[in-house]
DNA sequence: TTTT
DNA sequence: TTTT
């Protein structure tokens, strides 16, 4: 089974940040994305949905520290749908994105907000922890450049 | 804005169709994505997500013709919500993925169920609709097969 | 069988355009994502992948009129590999992503450089055309706002 | 920068694995997606893609142990490109998919081929792995069921 | 060849 | 509640 959401939108608020009882740090936020569309008198509508995203320790952490309200991010994850009943006993469902990766992709300020930031602002970066896990992480005496190809067994 | 939904999952159902007044067929169904885990007592645990599909059009009479409960299938789409009220004047919230391509991936039946199904069985998938508008399309007076690198400009 | 690739990088020069005899019209570019990573001086290294993408017909008109060097751009496609012979005999095998959609993340220049650009600007995207083929499409005198729920037949 | 490469398709034959002087585990396999259409002559004709896929690490020890010649798996991962010399100092360049994550779509063989493979089989999953960083992970005194929403701190 |  |  694979469930995957990709998305590109901005925050609507700052990251609101908890932890649990056991310290596992918590993080949502609400994320539009949205569609530009002429109607029939030829005026611009805008279609604008809000998901409700939901981060988990690191990547928790990271949004506590990174993400603020008005930011443009790429974020990928999971749907997940939680039901429950209302005081009325009534079944209530609840849909969330679980986003286990995110990246800014422009600042909402005019400060740097004119430039794709780096990823020297985001060091916990999927890229960076993916170099733990996909890579050979060579020790420093035996430091591979990527390009080093000829020292790969193929 | 990016809007994109990947899923693999099974069908709980054949889907629903229906055409809107003005000729538009509409078809959902529910698509179920899994996951499997132990928990502490080391037992498998299943968490199962049930998402609901809708699907617009000519992607709803394909999926009229072929989609049959239990079987598994790709799809790409978006996701959607709608606020409205219920009868006791509650917000509610419902969350849909409007899906614009599908191939199935299995079978349910035993019959060809172990094969990956051909996508001759699929003719009208998102590879042939968009080799009308990815490809030079040529006219059989001049059909370059794909491979005749030369006879492209560059 | 599934082959999709998403791509958020800038363009390393604009667009080479042509068309084909049968009138098509394809466009090539540039693509440079990266990543940034610390080597073990504590150095910032960037790594680029530059990635040669091919557009055609619709897409490959957009690409003419809305695509500039040094901007960056989100795109969805496939991998196509294709083998052929230099001039030694050599096989040689070219890789190419034929992209079916693009949008503009981030114009380059300074002038609006500042601002996600907005669909209007982008009348093509997908997102308009999917309305055509995802949504009822309603004709003037019937119009049906987006929420209007009760007039789904579900 | 997003490089995000999604693919369904069947191995051409068994990983090949090796290990660095380092330890690191590396594995290589090729993946054929393809796409059937009719020719101008009303023929199915078939277009294949072969992928050059590599894996590090854990997924390439996992890549040992379960994949086979045949096997449908769905993969997620990068594209890479490196340049070389060949003998005769021609710029050379290879394409290569780095995979971060796969799953076994369908088995090959009738034994269990005609069910989609239970993520049982396949405990290293990126699924499981997330529930490590994605989700609060309770120890066993404070376990708390995933519908255990009041638990939650919003 | 881009970008930070 | 964002953004254009």
């Amino acid at each position: 089974m694979v469930n995957r959401v990709i998305l590109i939108g901005n925050l609507g608020k700052d990251p609101e940040v908890r932890s649990l009882e056991n310290g596992a740090m918590v993080a949502k936020f609400s994320l539009a994305t949205g569609e530009s569309y002429r109607d029939k008198e030829g005026n611009w509508q805008e279609q604008t949905e809000w998901h409700d995203i939901i981060v988990w320790r690191a990547v928790a952490e990271r949004a506590e520290k990174s993400l603020k309200k008005g930011m443009t991010i790429y974020l990928e994850g999971k749907l997940t749908h939680r039901t429950w009943q209302d005081k009325d006993s009534n079944n209530r469902k609840t849909t969330e994105i679980v986003a286990d990766y995110f990246r800014i992709v422009k600042n909402s300020s005019g400060a740097n907000g004119a430039s794709f930031p780096s990823e020297k602002d985001d060091p916990n970066n999927r890229n960076n922890v993916s170099n733990v896990s996909d890579a050979p992480m060579p020790t420093a005496s035996e430091e591979l450049p990527v390009t080093a190809d000829d020292d790969l067994p193929f």
